[in-house]
DNA sequence: TGAAAACACGAAAACGATTAAGTGGACAAA
DNA sequence: TTTGTCCACTTAATCGTTTTCGTGTTTTCA
């Protein structure tokens, strides 16, 4: 690989004036950097990025962490279109994404601190469901810009998407579709379920609708067992919902199964609700109701703001963007006579 | 960020032998080298990835190019779970994993090829639709080690989903169930579709089965829309197929739409095939009879093979690896009466 | 006892870039 | 003529490692 320095032989010039030139610093001579550019292109120059890191401490980088319960968020649907996104404005900005490694069994691996730290990541930005984890605290606290999807830190730039307003209409809908025995399968504890969970609550309370406990329900997001199996104790109750809202479209599906085994119907005998809105969704048959979480706009922001963070780190201010999502109103919450 | 230099001012020895004692050379005093691990780990020293790699000009980074037609494997479900298993692989390997940027839009970008030489990718893993795009050939002729997904280069280590063995199968089991006027709708031209367009072929003549032109159309890819039109123009032919093969478990679903719109059943009067088996292909009512590839197995491969390829570039034999994927007997194929 | 071998460590040169500070010449203003 | 200001470069230090080649000390063994 050519270097500046085989430039400079070529050029008769030092390094200094070969980097300078090709930087666009103002103290070179025109035709001595029309040469040198010129020569550059012959010889197939192209920058080393370890030794431009190494001196300068910038590597436009950032390091992902999409991490889900399990440790995969790749093939999730939620995080995958969150990423992509994510991808495409930062490259669009010129950097490059990594990932964080996360695989905790290898023996002498680093923290994500550590990994971060030695890969000189200019940025991170943070997906995962358990934000508990004491390595992703870590890596919180550091000096690194941070942006958090769908988790609230202290003073750190976070996107959320806005899971208070989209159970809030969800429920408000279902509600004026003349439902009043309305069930909450919700997903295993993190922020999100927790704001979705409160905001059913909250919106619960101020419809005047009484939510028996056995109406609250716990099933792994995306587990279609665990939600049918969830949907069956919903439906073996003396007074069972006519209305039951799932974690996620997956999750639903469970439900669909658990419904139908039992000769149901949907919505005529029960009606039911998903979230997320993932392409697969307009599968279902019933066209299933759900709320689009807008991942296109949470990838772009978090990208934006994060790369903001680092080129300016003075002037962004830090702030919880919170992104709308959308009901999707589909067939699956049934229309009731008022009782 | 404390350096091997401040560990050896510490410790009253020279770099040269604290980088030793902690790469575990031999030639390093038991206590010496005690004593720098001790003060090492006081200092919370991490070694400098950039300085490293400048050095050694090895960056255990693996370059990824995943694109599909719409620019972002990342949704794709096939790819990304492809991604997924690659990156665990390479993850416990100790190789990080940056993406090659796929934006073509920014001004002065590099290609590919400039990109991965720029970042030094010890290797580079490829997969995507276009692999005729010329900077995908430039980077296939390099010197970078390379892996395929899904397509056969000159003297290059390919990974393949058995397509050919895959659509045998998929035809083989259609026309044991009676079928004999069986429509493809394929995806557009990449090595993938004539793989599979040439499996058809040769496996319908193998059957002494008659295809006319009418029954092959294309439609891109994951494009419900323009599944249901080509449905719709082979709904509308005077002799209509019994059964129609898709390009994929998405398309399949336009299929669908396509079959209802016109009150027609599915399998009771029109039968249907995907190909993928993806994981929401279970919400598909009648559940769909498609091919599942076994994309944990081509993710760990590639891995596996790119790394050994990186590692051993002598002993690793170059070679294609075709992994088989599995028939999913779902209920959209009906059993006809022979006629 | 003396030579050879083994051991523990250091000096220094890279790797390829960036960048502050310095240098010498041309030219203009005083 | 002197002084000063640009201009177009160069010098040289530096980022943090790795690695080759010494070098001095100790041990081994004939």
């Amino acid at each position: 690989m050519a270097s500046l320095k085989d430039i400079s032989r070529v050029c008769g010039v030092s390094v200094a004036t070969v980097s300078k030139a090709l930087n666009g610093y103002a103290d070179v001579g025109e035709e001595t950097r029309a040469q040198i550019k010129r020569t550059a292109k012959e010889m197939g120059y192209l920058p080393n990025f370890s030794a431009r890191a190494l001196k300068t401490n910038r590597t436009h980088d950032i390091g992902v962490l999409f991490v889900d319960e399990a440790m995969s968020g790749l093939t999730h649907d939620y995080f995958s279109s969150v990423l992509d996104s994510f991808k495409r404005t930062a490259e669009q900005r010129g950097y490059d994404i990594t990932f964080i490694n996360g695989c905790k069994e290898r023996p002498g691996r680093m923290s994500y601190l550590e990994h971060s730290r030695y890969r000189g990541f200019d940025g991170v930005v943070l997906a995962c469901i358990d934000f508990d984890d004491p390595e992703v605290s870590e890596l919180l606290k550091s000096d690194i810009p941070v942006v958090t999807v769908d988790y609230l830190y202290n003073n750190r730039m976070a996107v959320i998407s806005d899971n208070v307003k989209g159970m809030r209409e969800l429920l408000l809908y279902i509600h004026s579709r003349g439902h009043r025995r309305i069930a909450y399968i919700h997903g295993a504890d993190s922020a999100v379920t927790r704001s979705r969970l409160s905001s059913f609550y909250r919106t619960a309370e101020e419809l005047g609708l009484e939510i028996p406990d056995q109406y609250i329900l716990e099933a792994a997001y995306r587990d279609t067992e665990a939600a049918q199996a969830a949907t069956g104790r919903l439906l073996d109750l003396p007074v069972p919902p006519t209305c039951i809202l799932y974690p996620d479209d997956f999750a639903a599906f469970g439900g669909f199964n658990a419904i139908r085994e039992r000769g149901l119907s949907i919505p005529g005998d029960i009606s039911v609700a998903g979230y997320d809105g993932i392409p697969a969704a307009i599968w279902l048959e019933p066209r299933l109701t759900t709320v689009r979480q807008d991942t296109e706009k949470i990838g772009r922001a978090s990208a934006r703001k994060l790369i903001d963070l680092i080129e300016r780190p003075k002037t962004t201010l830090i702030e919880q963007l919170v992104i709308p999502g959308s009901l999707e109103m589909g067939k699956t919450v049934a229309l009731l006579e008022t009782p």
